[in-house]
DNA sequence: TTGAAAGCGCTAACAC
DNA sequence: GTGTTAGCGCTTTCAA
């Protein structure tokens, strides 16, 4: 509020706004018009973020006033919400985010746990997340735990710290209690699995095609001739693992095949593992004429060494394997693959999740299935 | 603030704290105790976050105290900050980083724009800045421009409005203007630029080895014996294109090779534009008898196709590129690369980022060197 | 050692 | 149509 040179009472502004740079004013009590120059207090452009109150003063009008203006609220003259439209474009005004969501206690802003990015899958997934937020005005904020569950605890409390709106899980391989993550259900915290699910608590979860997926792999390879497959699981306590493998045995009882446990190895998906347990097969007076290895990179791993082995793919052993990174394609023979379409995934676990926010989905109980398509390569294909 | 049941005065807390879920009080005036059931005045554990007013609540203290308490102030006494403490953790409570960050005008979270997630330099960056912003209790916000300067500039304006303590940018190969950084930059956000650089505005940049790696490479080339050393390049704007071309002809007027503009060919990344770039040296009177390509995809496509045209690698072509991806090593002959060691990238940008944040660094121009490596593998061996 | 109160940026309920 | 004010969670004077 300005005071009038001439009689000095408290003056109301003119809603015309700025004329080069100074603010009009006029005095009701004497019907006295004059301009003053815009009083920023502090030093000039040094601050980052002009804030409503700045706007507020320089215009000589009430912060609600401005609050209007910049929400193209209703009860206010266009005039005036011109104005401030414009001085606030000016002044390159940036609403805080954070100050809005305060009041209503959210953050617009969801957590992402994932064991690590720089897996292909998971920066496919986060590209998909990334978008479906974009969408819908939320930001996203990105943990790994670097597959230690000491690491995603800490990450959680931390995105939890930070008020997130809503939790996106995939979790380490190491996690096998999810106390907390209850916890954090029971409270009403909007969550949703996805990849690495965990069934203890009843959260939405994004279901991919383990099972249907390793059914048909392994169907194919039977439709190609091979008698004796093996799979190479990952640890037994993940469900990916267990999936997979039921869909293993499943293809292999349809078809009549016997199930032998000498042909199921359960590792950690290390290369080391994965060459020891070839290794392991070839000594086996049957040793197996295909193999299953539920992670891609083992599966990679897995032709090289065969063919330093001398081992000819995919005439004397057929490989195939969950996830279709660019290097299934590159790698000779190019590698049968389930693809699993991480971007789908990251999309559609974001999708679930703002309805649940947004409470147009309860946060009960409810597996969306993601689809995945089976690419057939040279690694499979004894027959051609 | 309790009333006592027996003079109907307001007491005070006992600072023992509770006993069975009771908290004990004692009323001053008449020196009696006696216990109460805990007040929740919302319904009983369907609030997401424990706050501190509901914590001084339930111990009958002030809000400061429960802030003196848990921010381990000396001004306590001990007995009080303990039960606090203890209180506190029993209900699970998560101080509102935003709140607390409030005053100070800041948010304890820098913002990342990069243009792909999903490629794994980029990846690798990422992985590098979460691990220093972790140990300096940061939280990471992640855009993708996608390539489009537009996106980009939306990403910027998204982070701003979230408030971000600083900018960590590699630009979309569409940027030319920068108007908007050298916006923010003036105003004193700190900021710092890494891998796609912008020259037009004075931040600290980190800068990798394109020039030193380009000239790396094509001398290696040049003492395998290949004498017609083509370029592809990326887009001509595109820092790292020039860098990587500079380095180029250095190596070969160094070595006293002709610079020719028909082995110099600039596109898009593409596979299309690498495919074509192919033919058309082929299609020479004097075809190129190696090839540097400066996107390491590019690179193993070239290897691919020339594999296709029943060209030999490395005897009839030498094949090099930058960024060592796990592709490199794989594909067949394996590519011989310059390696940039993105997780690095990453972590040097975050460090430096943090000391402009807490003015142990001034934002003026410095450019921070992170060293390469360059990895010789098959695909340029035309000796052995 | 503790409490009361102001204030960070913004919205919304209420007053005029 | 516009101003005043309370309050979101928290820290930080200032008083007591």
């Amino acid at each position: 509020m300005e005071t009038c040179p001439k009689c000095a009472t408290p003056t109301s502004v003119i809603r015309a706004g700025m004329i080069r740079g100074k603010v009009r004013f006029h005095c009701k009590s004497c019907d006295y018009h004059f301009t003053q120059e815009h009083s920023v207090k502090t030093s000039p452009q040094k601050q980052v973020h002009t804030t409503i109150k700045d706007i507020a003063q320089l215009m000589g009008v009430s912060i609600a006033t401005v609050s209007r203006a910049l929400n193209n609220k209703t009860d206010i003259s266009p005039k005036t919400r011109d104005a401030i439209q414009k001085l606030a474009l000016e002044l390159d005004y940036n609403p805080n985010l954070f100050a809005k969501g305060f009041q209503r206690g959210e953050t617009k802003t969801i957590g992402v746990v994932i064991p690590n990015i720089k897996r292909p899958f998971f920066a496919g997934v986060l590209s998909g997340i990334q978008e479906v937020a974009n969408e819908h005005g939320y930001r996203v904020m990105i943990c790994q735990s670097n597959e230690s569950y000491e690491t995603e605890v800490t990450n959680i409390q931390g995105l939890l710290a930070s008020h997130v709106d809503g939790l996106l899980i995939s979790h380490s391989k190491e996690t096998t209690r999810f106390n907390q993550i209850k916890n954090l259900f029971e409270k009403g915290l909007p969550m949703v699995h996805f990849d690495r699910i965990c069934t203890e608590v009843e959260t939405p979860k994004i279901r991919q095609e383990d099972f249907e997926g390793a059914y048909q792999l392994v169907e194919h390879l039977i439709q190609q001739g091979y008698q004796r497959i093996a799979i190479l699981a990952g640890p037994p306590e993940l469900l990916i693992s267990q999936k997979r493998k039921e869909g293993y045995i499943s293809a292999l009882e349809k078809h009549g095949l016997p199930v032998k446990s000498e042909y199921m190895l359960h590792g950690d998906f290390s290369k080391e593992f994965a060459l020891a347990s070839v290794d392991a097969w070839q000594q086996l007076p049957e040793p197996p004429d295909a193999i299953f290895a539920i992670h891609y990179l083992n599966a990679v791993e897995i032709i090289q060494y065969s063919k330093e082995l001398g081992i000819e793919i995919p005439k004397q052993l057929g490989i195939v394997g969950f996830g279709d990174e660019y290097l299934a394609e590159i790698i000779e023979p190019a590698l049968t693959v389930f693809h699993l379409f991480p971007q789908k995934v990251g999309e559609v676990a974001a999708s679930l999740l703002f309805d649940v926010i947004s409470n147009k989905h309860s946060n009960q109980q409810e597996d969306v299935l993601v689809q995945g398509q089976i690419i057939i390569r040279k690694s499979s294909l004894k027959k051609v």
